[in-house]
DNA sequence: CAAAAAAGAGAGCACCGCTCTTGCTCTGGG
DNA sequence: CCCAGAGCAAGAGCGGTGCTCTCTTTTTTG
């Protein structure tokens, strides 16, 4: 067996996830300014020096945090996706952004990590690169299936995007048209400009039915980036 | 004369402005996180509990701050508004968010102040609520003029978002159809979202020439509002 | 001119991230 | 089997933070 690898590696593993789980639950609670190393060895009875055995740093400790954040938030996503495989593609898309608003939600404070300020003197490390990148893929896998089945309806791009839409294109998804692809990104990133007003209380006195206004503004995504309408 | 209140008065007003001035330019170098009361209070000489007799608290000093941040992007959409009165809508619109773009790059830290993750566990009070509406008149008002002049090209609404639309239009601008006043508020979040995105990183190696990408975005949100086309 | 209000200085509290040293325990190679 | 070394927890301590309290000085005001 590969776990074999002993008892003190085990008992490391096991050590790590709860000083992660116990650091969770201090970032839901408190946010991630208030998050405190010694907070959290407390927590766990520890002294605080023993926890620089786990991680060397906070802002390491809040790293492993912002993955996990991707990476939940990026399972979310794909839940949602896979949900209704069958479904029209504005359907699908329409029900990946509420599961990205569900998620957000449900973990503001987790939210605000990935996607508001960056918190400490800039570490945003290429590690989180790939759990980053997992909720994108499924907007774009959506997209590329409607490319592929019904097809996209999207007008013509002005001359002087042309070669950078091309570029996003060859980079991103080369099977889509350029304009999709850079439809596809503006979207993506107007998707969390929805999500993170509703989470910071910019939609206060101003959005009340919150549920069904972000259904409309998904579904105008969808028509963004060439999804047929309803 | 109003200024004659004595020359204690006109101390602590410019002790005050002073105060924010060393405040400024740490939050513009470090970031809001690593804003330090005694910091500021070592650059100017004083102790810091002397500056307790000034700002209340950190976050008191946070929130005028932040006041500050919202003014100056106001100001600056202002500017962009009023710089080709007689220009096309959709031409001033796309001015107004390249404006907003703009600020946000030359202040990065001021804009992740007010438009990125509430900082601690503290909740913006209502004294920042009319600076922060300045942004959103300047989008409304090209809006109402476009629909008082050559009118707005709007889909209808579908029929769950009626009275919410109806509803965000009486608060915000009872002189626009309600389709319009929902499209603005959601291209208004949306706009952000684009700005956030290319500000804290998200666009890396995924968005190259982001002005293109962001003047053909702002269209594109244009488009969204009702503006009509070039 | 005396009382009161405002302002600055300093000490101090409780917390923070992080480092260093000191022991203890577990593990793996001879 | 045994012991050197690695892994780990604990404690003390450094410099920093926001904030409070007291004391003194200065300025305004009745």
């Amino acid at each position: 067996m590969s776990t074999a690898q002993g008892a003190r590696a085990r008992a490391r593993a096991e050590v790590t996830a709860a000083i992660k789980e116990a650091a969770r639950r201090q970032l839901a609670e408190e946010g991630a300014a208030r998050l405190s190393l010694r907070a959290v060895a407390r927590e766990l009875g520890m002294v605080s020096s023993a926890l620089y055995r786990y991680f060397p740093s906070r802002d390491e400790l809040l790293t492993a945090l912002i993955i996990d954040a991707y990476d939940s938030l990026g399972v979310a996503a794909e839940r949602a996706r896979d949900a209704a495989p069958d479904a029209a593609p504005v359907d699908r898309w329409t029900a990946v952004c509420e599961a990205v608003r569900g998620w957000a939600l449900a973990h503001p404070h987790e939210y605000a990590l990935i996607y508001g300020s960056p918190v400490p003197g800039y570490s945003a490390p290429e590690t989180t690169v790939p759990a980053a990148a997992r909720v994108g893929l499924v907007l774009i896998g959506i997209v590329r299936d409607a490319h592929q089945g019904p097809g996209l309806s999207l007008p013509p791009l002005p001359a002087d995007l042309r070669p950078e839409a091309a570029r996003i294109a060859a980079d991103l998804a080369p099977e889509l048209p350029a304009e999709a692809a850079a439809a596809l990104v503006a979207a993506w990133a107007q998707l969390f400009g929805l999500v993170g007003f509703e989470l910071f209380g910019q939609f206060n006195r101003v959005v009340e039915d919150r549920e069904a206004f972000f259904r409309h503004a998904a579904g105008g995504l969808a028509r963004q980036v060439g999804l047929a309408d309803g």
